[in-house]
DNA sequence: AGTGCCGGGAT
DNA sequence: ATCCCGGCACT
């Protein structure tokens, strides 16, 4: 299923018509893998993609047949025909059709994460061009081309979690119609209704990979660990946990906007939009400043996800975070950043697995952190955190 | 020697 | 509570 998102994979899609009920079949022979997929949708449009499937290509398209397309070559015309027949029943309910271990996905996600979705072609997801459709000619094959390449650079990082930023209508409809998958990480618990944002949450918040990391490889199984999947029952009964400040920008940019606006004629997806990805570093760093006033050391475990909330409100702006207090906020290098993702899991291990000192004290060894007085060095003394200054141990950059 | 920070003192 | 520093452990 991977490459059905691709190019590729379109060239093996064929589909037929039923005329009686209305249902448009389509069917997708992916090259490779060959598990196939299968959505019923809302609006009776069925989708069937099957590698194994040798089907003809029978291109008939009664529901657009009144369009006249200008004349070009059969392959164009085939091209536009499959990508007239995909944008139609994306109009109506805007599939999410995931890679077969991710089918788990049921169609309240499809419905509720209407037309901003878009997600990797690489990684085995459906990608649709959804907003800027219409009945009209079709976009060209060229621009088809160039809207599915971009969504296929985009699309991991807009994954199906925007519909933490969505309305909570939408959000009610999806919890209660299957199961969710809760975050098991500690004093976290954001439930999530598709793995895929799941996976990306603790990716990204909890193992601390930035989203243009592209999720190494590294790390595509260890988010399995940190989540589970829950009923509805415990999905409603739970506190909404709140959601870490990732409702970044362009995450939600593309929600509203796109899918409630008429479907103007194609113009180049909006979903383009670069993804501001440096700001839960620095709110984690913000978090871990002074906290030496605030409570004592020991129980500092810097976890990002933590500190910060995220508002379900539908906007998603970025301005909708939680605004950090100027007082606090200071610029954040990227070698702190790094220090930040990195010292948070290790404090702990340190702290428990070293009883070595006979006397209570708890002091570590060298660590390789560098702390205030190195990273400011003694002539800015000002810049230090405060327990550097007092000569306490240093918590902006915690071992 | 340089650094990190505990413990304790000063305010 | 806040601020500072002596002195020790460690590299």
């Amino acid at each position: 299923m991977a490459a059905v998102g691709s190019r590729a994979g379109l060239d093996t899609i064929s589909m037929c018509t039923e005329g009686q009920d209305g249902l448009v079949y389509m069917q997708c022979c992916g090259q490779g893998e060959g598990v196939g997929v299968q959505k019923k949708l809302n609006a009776g449009t069925e989708w069937s993609a099957d590698g194994n499937a040798q089907q003809t290509n029978l291109l008939s398209f009664p529901r657009s047949s009144g369009v006249d397309l200008p004349y070009r070559s059969p392959e164009s015309v085939e091209m536009d025909e499959i990508m007239a027949a995909m944008v139609l029943t994306s109009l109506s309910c805007s599939p999410v059709v995931q890679s077969p271990p991710q089918r788990d996905l049921l169609p309240g996600d499809m419905e509720c994460c209407g037309g901003e979705l878009s997600d990797s072609g690489s990684s085995g997801y459906w990608s649709w061009d959804h907003g800027n459709v219409s009945p009209a000619p079709s976009p060209s094959v060229t621009e088809m081309d160039r809207s599915l390449g971009q969504l296929t650079d985009e699309g991991l990082h807009m994954e199906l979690d925007q519909a933490a930023c969505e309305e909570p209508e939408a959000r009610r409809c999806k919890s209660m119609s299957r199961g969710a998958y809760r975050c098991l990480w500690p004093g976290c618990g954001k439930v999530l209704t598709s793995r895929v944002g799941m996976k990306r949450h603790i990716r990204i918040l909890h193992l601390g990979f930035l989203l243009n990391s592209g999720g190494s490889e590294r790390s595509h199984r260890e988010e399995d660990f940190y989540y589970t999947e829950v009923s509805s029952e415990d999905e409603e009964t739970a506190p909404p946990s709140p959601a870490p400040s990732f409702c970044s920008g362009a995450w939600t940019s593309c929600s509203s906007t796109q899918s409630q606006s008429t479907p103007g004629p194609q113009d180049a997806p909006v979903q383009s939009s670069p993804l501001s990805q440096s700001a839960p570093s620095s709110v984690w760093q913000i978090h871990t400043e002074h906290l030496y006033q605030a409570c004592a050391p020991i129980q500092v475990t810097v976890s990002p996800g933590s500190p910060t909330f995220c508002s379900w409100t539908p906007s998603g702006d970025v301005q909708q975070k939680p605004q950090i207090p100027a007082s606090r906020s200071r610029s954040v290098s990227v070698g702190e950043q790094w220090l930040q993702r990195n010292s948070a899991p290790t404090r702990s291990q340190t702290m428990s697995a070293s009883p070595s000192r006979g006397h209570c004290s708890f002091r570590k060894g060298r660590g390789e952190a560098k702390k205030c007085r190195k990273v400011y060095g003694v002539e800015r003394r000002d810049q230090w955190c405060t327990a550097c200054r007092w000569k306490k141990a240093c918590q902006r950059f915690p071992d």
